[in-house]
DNA sequence: GCCGTTTTCGGCCCGACTGTTTTCAGTCG
């Protein structure tokens, strides 16, 4: 299917072949380039009849070119002519894990191995051995990762890495001699899907850390161990990374391993031009450290306001902190209510107290009860008073036009495969707030483009899109909800379809809303309880 | 191949860890 998807992976490919063929910085300017286009949230087509292609960060004339053609034609001739010059098998054993270009390369140039089957046959003939720079330890290695190899490794939904992170972190808070322990990484980016995990820890004794680590039940392997890093592999195969450093350096560390890549190599290229280092035991001048104990302090030696961890992607942000003009983010306790809780989840009018009471610790003044429009929303039953305001949502599959049926306003959960409003009540429909649930995520190959129907109907009617933290049930990505904020449109940021004892990952999905650039002003379920009742014209339930 | 308040040419982040080494290359993040 063409599109950015399918542009992003040959780009990949062209890097990884130029990488075999020992080109140098090339392979690098085609991934930074892949990777600014994940995060484009217009159409390329629209960029490109602009002629704007080049103002896309990592995007200049020769890509730029290669992207019209492939606009135009849906292929990029230089691919082929690349994939012409090496064998298309050393991609797969580049690819295996702790081996890269170089070894595939030299496995091809000094022993004909051309793909893994070759690799596998000359193994067996011991064509490796004596070979320089491949001792017993490395060419047994090169076996195991190739009899393991074609199970790449999954990257996890956020909610799901996020609750190993918070057991691996409590067992070392607990069992460990540590002072702070933090998350860090992709994770603490709030990045819909995470790799591996990286966490960080203080102590003044590091080896009784990494002790304590490797013997925790959820630990299969220890992949290796330094004096300032161990790195271990889960019973589900999710690799971690621990890294243990003096107080000191806390916050440059924590700074550097939460990244993005394209952020601290932003950032560094920015303390060179100001004479200063970066790495992560602080920000240096010459010898001596002038910053690194917090994160904050690490910014501001730099010259830059704190950047928030869930923008830290090399989108503008740094020129922004620059210009101290950093957008207001949505925090946690903005959101003043959930508006997409399911009744059949509660388990009935016991449930819904529980719920409330849920809700009030957590600071809520309203929940959404959602329904089926089958049902009526007769069956919501009322609260006592002192909770929480209770509205009435009633869920449809379809974009509905005018007033929900005995509720307040309606939520849309499109059907399987529908990507579009269809034409029965879009066009023109106005009535009460629709939230609509879209399965809007980039990498499940939806386009930007795609979103321009929806945003159409927004100027019709109210509508906010829904942004949730759940497990393969998601709404809109971040890439697909920046788009939407940038248009101006809300989000309604929730916990997923998970029970009450599960609502604290709400903060997970107002880590996705922080991504997509929302203020409290994007974000419908930050608005109080009057104004959201006014909102939509139907008839609400108190307390 | 990209990029620029030290540049339109000459740079391109930087440190940890492993395996094979006796000072380093490759890989990773």
């Amino acid at each position: 299917m063409p599109g950015t998807a399918e542009l992003v992976a040959i780009f990949r490919e062209i890097a990884d072949l130029l990488d075999l063929q020992g080109v140098r910085f090339k392979p690098e300017a085609y991934r930074r380039a892949a990777r600014s286009l994940e995060a484009v949230t217009e159409d390329l087509g629209q960029i490109s009849a602009r002629g704007e292609l080049r103002s896309i960060p990592g995007v200049g004339d020769a890509i730029a070119e290669k992207i019209a053609e492939y606009l135009r034609t849906g292929t990029v001739p230089y691919l082929d002519r690349v994939r012409g010059e090496v064998p298309p098998g050393l991609l797969e054993i580049m690819r295996l894990p702790g081996f890269g270009p170089k070894t595939a390369r030299r496995l091809w140039v000094e022993l004909g191995v051309e793909g893994p089957r070759e690799l596998e046959t000359a193994l067996a003939a011991h064509r490796l051995d004596g070979l320089a720079g491949f001792g017993p330890k490395k060419i047994a290695l090169l076996a195991a990762a190739l009899a393991r190899a074609g199970g790449t490794p999954m990257r996890r939904p956020l909610a799901a890495a996020w609750e190993i992170a918070e057991s691996l972190l409590a067992a070392l808070r607990a069992g460990a001699p540590v002072d702070r322990v933090e998350v860090a990484g992709s994770l603490r980016r709030r990045r819909e899907t995470v790799g591996d995990l990286d966490i960080l820890a203080t102590s003044t004794a590091p080896e009784r850390v990494f002790e304590v680590f490797s013997a925790l039940p959820q630990i299969r392997t220890v992949r290796m161990r330094g004096p300032t890093k161990e790195t271990v592999e889960l019973a589900d195969g999710l690799q971690v990374d621990l890294r243990v450093v003096e107080p000191a350096a806390f916050g440059a560390a924590l700074q550097y391993f939460t990244g993005s890549k394209d952020h601290n190599v932003h950032l560094r290229s920015l303390a060179r031009e100001r004479g200063l280092k970066v790495n992560e035991y602080g920000v240096f001048r010459g010898e001596e450290r002038v910053a690194g104990a917090t994160e904050a302090e690490v910014y501001a030696a730099l010259g830059l306001t704190e950047i928030p961890p869930e923008i830290r992607e090399d989108r503008g942000e740094i020129e922004a902190a620059a210009a101290g003009r950093l957008p207001p983010l949505i925090d946690g306790p903005d959101i003043r209510g959930l508006l997409h809780v399911h009744l059949d989840r509660l388990g009935g009018a016991a449930g819904l107290a529980d719920a409330a009471r849920a809700a009030r610790r957590l600071g809520w003044d309203y929940l959404g009860i959602v329904v089926a429009e089958e049902s009526g929303g007769a069956s919501v039953p009322s609260l006592p008073t002192g909770g929480p305001k209770v509205f009435v949502g009633v869920e449809t599959t379809r974009v509905p036009s005018g007033r929900p049926p005995g509720g307040d306003y309606w939520v849309l959960r499109p059907a399987e495969g529908i990507v579009a409003p269809t034409a029965t009540g879009a066009a023109g429909a106005t009535g009460p707030l629709l939230i609509a649930h879209l399965p809007a995520s980039v990498d499940a190959g939806f386009e930007p483009g795609q979103l321009r129907p929806w945003l159409a109907l927004a100027t019709d009617r109210p509508i906010a899109f829904e942004v949730t933290a759940g497990a393969g049930e998601d709404g809109l990505d971040s890439t697909v909800a920046r788009q939407a904020v940038q248009a101006g449109a809300a989000l309604a940021v929730g916990p997923g379809d998970v029970a009450a004892t599960e609502w604290e990952r709400f903060r997970l999905a107002v880590g996705l809303a922080r991504r997509a650039g929302a203020g409290p002003s994007n974000v419908l379920n930050a608005r109080p309880v009057t104004d959201l009742a006014r909102s939509w014209a139907g008839r609400r339930r108190t307390g």
